[in-house]
DNA sequence: TTGTAGGCGTTATCAT
DNA sequence: ATGATAACGCCTACAA
């Protein structure tokens, strides 16, 4: 009846010792319990309890070819991604996902200035039973070593590369941008600027493309667009550019919340009101809208939804429960606020 | 001469047979080419090379009893921090101290409402081979699963239960809060409140006591005093309770810039000028301080830096190099901006 | 310097 | 239902 710890962790064979079964019997009790008698599964069981047995991870991932861990992918060179809620919102979607799956999530994240070489390497490595990749851009290659590797992935985000086997989750874009921008005519505008997002990225190409047709809709002008970096200074200039080259524009639709604040700013400080002046429509409501002066009439961006999603349809692949097919869309909803 | 490609990863086997040489010399020469012949070692490279090999890390972390992997362990219970840049630099600093490293980064993030519990037993486990505890609080019984595990960990934060063996990394809060309190007071502030952190985390009790000490210095009154949740919205909040209980107040120290940018349309609303009727200064400088209007006068909080420092600390034990034995403390910085 | 042999902790196959 | 036994891919004495 001796207590003392033991230094090192607990084996299967001491469980078995303990449960007076076989290590294979102890085995498969401790796997889902599958022809095992109840007398001997309420051994093992007791056995584990009292001995604090865990699973050797790395024993047993080299005999099931799994690793038990799945890589969340942010290839943002600069780390520009990191600074934004997005990122927040992925990982607590991709987290609660894989909460009741005791898989590991492995972070990998670009090196500021590298390209995704190091990452595609890993993923092609083995290391990971699947992938999600978070944000990505044109030219990082990620699509092809994934198809390469024939790994298990989905993309948040429509990729750069399309192609048959490459299944992702995305917002939809066009239609969110669409609608925003239908608000602003709506609204009584018609000088109505955009501020996209990065172009080579998908978002930053769909959201303009939503702007574009809302107004071609309308009957209206296309050509007051500047492209920003989804950042608040990158916003800030987008908005002064516009506002050189389009003095008159009535509307602004910004591709991010912190695009929109930074145009903001400008407009502020150039003394232009709003909305009495100009109105102004964000994209993603994920607290950044709701703290500007005035609140930020905004698209509300499912992100953690998204990610919880990805991260089902990835399991559903790893569990052999079939892959999905097609690209899973979600709609942005419109919030109203003050700045419309 | 074929290129067919392999459908399976190359083992140690393979490489030795390409490279003509045994398996054990070719893990020589995989693993620091220590006795190996310069042929023998060219040989193995280019085989490594042609064929694409990377170590099982299964079947050596198996055999090294290293896993190979250290988790970055964020308690949170809310998943509040998830929202903060604080996350986001701390991720980058670890990640960046990793980089040389090929240690893989593992997320342990808490269930919204779940004790830190299931974290322990992760940590218990043996699946990773150290930690890092980003953000916790009191009761969490991190400290003590990590003690039970003689696990090797460093805190970024004091932890709540101190103890020799605790290792941490933090900011100087007392003296940075009593640094910027004094900047009130030298702004001739004499009514100056606080929206304190919360409470059962070392930062909020450690930046009141930081400004409660200024003012004793001072000898300025130290009741006016409210705890927020480092939330914009919780800073609000309490900067309504302070101006109800204390209408006559003329400066505040928030513990975040978050909760100062929620003081801030609050002393708004009521009509109160920033700076002209009161003085505010923030703390952390991650983004939002320089977003506010008017921007905040805050301190700058080395979150990155910290979470690198942190992280080679870690790796030093993990390397056998010795552990450190006394907390790392960093400056903030004072910023001046346009809100004292 | 090199190779041989044994073992790390699991799961899986196959008799029993 | 159970229990030997053979992998899984790698590292590391130890012997040559």
């Amino acid at each position: 009846m001796s207590t003392d710890r033991q230094t090192t962790a607990p084996t299967l064979d001491e469980v078995a010792l303990a449960a007076g079964v076989s290590r294979s019997t102890a085995s498969r009790a401790i796997n889902g319990g599958d022809r095992v008698s109840p007398e001997a599964q309420a051994a093992v069981d007791a056995a584990v309890a009292r001995l604090g047995y865990t699973p050797n991870r790395a024993a047993r991932s080299l005999v099931t070819r799994r690793t038990g861990s799945i890589a969340l992918v942010i290839p943002e060179p600069d780390g520009r991604v990191l600074a934004d809620p997005f990122l927040a919102g992925t990982l607590r979607g991709v987290g609660h996902a894989l909460d009741p799956t005791d898989l590991q999530l492995v972070l990998l994240i670009a090196r500021p200035g590298e390209h995704a070489g190091r990452i595609a390497r890993y993923l092609k490595g083995g290391h990971v039973d699947g992938a999600i990749i978070a944000s990505h851009h044109q030219g990082d290659e990620l699509e092809n070593a994934i198809m390469a590797a024939h790994l298990p992935a989905v993309f948040i985000g429509r990729p750069a590369v399309e192609a048959e086997s490459l299944v992702y989750v995305d917002v939809d874009n066009v239609a969110a941008a669409r609608r925003a921008t239908q608000r602003l005519v709506e609204a009584g505008r018609t000088r109505i600027a955009t501020i996209a997002g990065p172009l080579d990225m998908s978002v930053g190409h769909d959201r303009l493309e939503g702007w574009r047709a809302a107004l071609a809709d309308a009957g209206l002008d296309v050509t007051a667009s500047a492209d920003g970096d989804f950042t608040l200074t990158g916003g800030a200039i987008a908005m002064q550019r516009l506002l050189d080259d389009h003095p008159d524009l009535d509307a602004v639709f910004a591709a991010s919340d912190l695009m929109a604040q930074g145009a903001l700013r400008v407009l502020q400080s150039a003394g232009r009101s709003v909305p009495g002046d100009v109105s102004v429509i964000g994209f993603d409501d994920l607290g950044v809208a709701a703290a500007t002066t005035p609140p930020l009439t905004t698209l509300r961006n499912p992100v953690e939804q998204m990610a919880r999603t990805a991260t089902n349809v990835l399991l559903d692949e790893l569990e052999g429960r079939g892959r999905a097919t097609r690209p899973i869309l979600y709609p942005a909803e419109l919030v109203e606020r003050a700045s419309v």
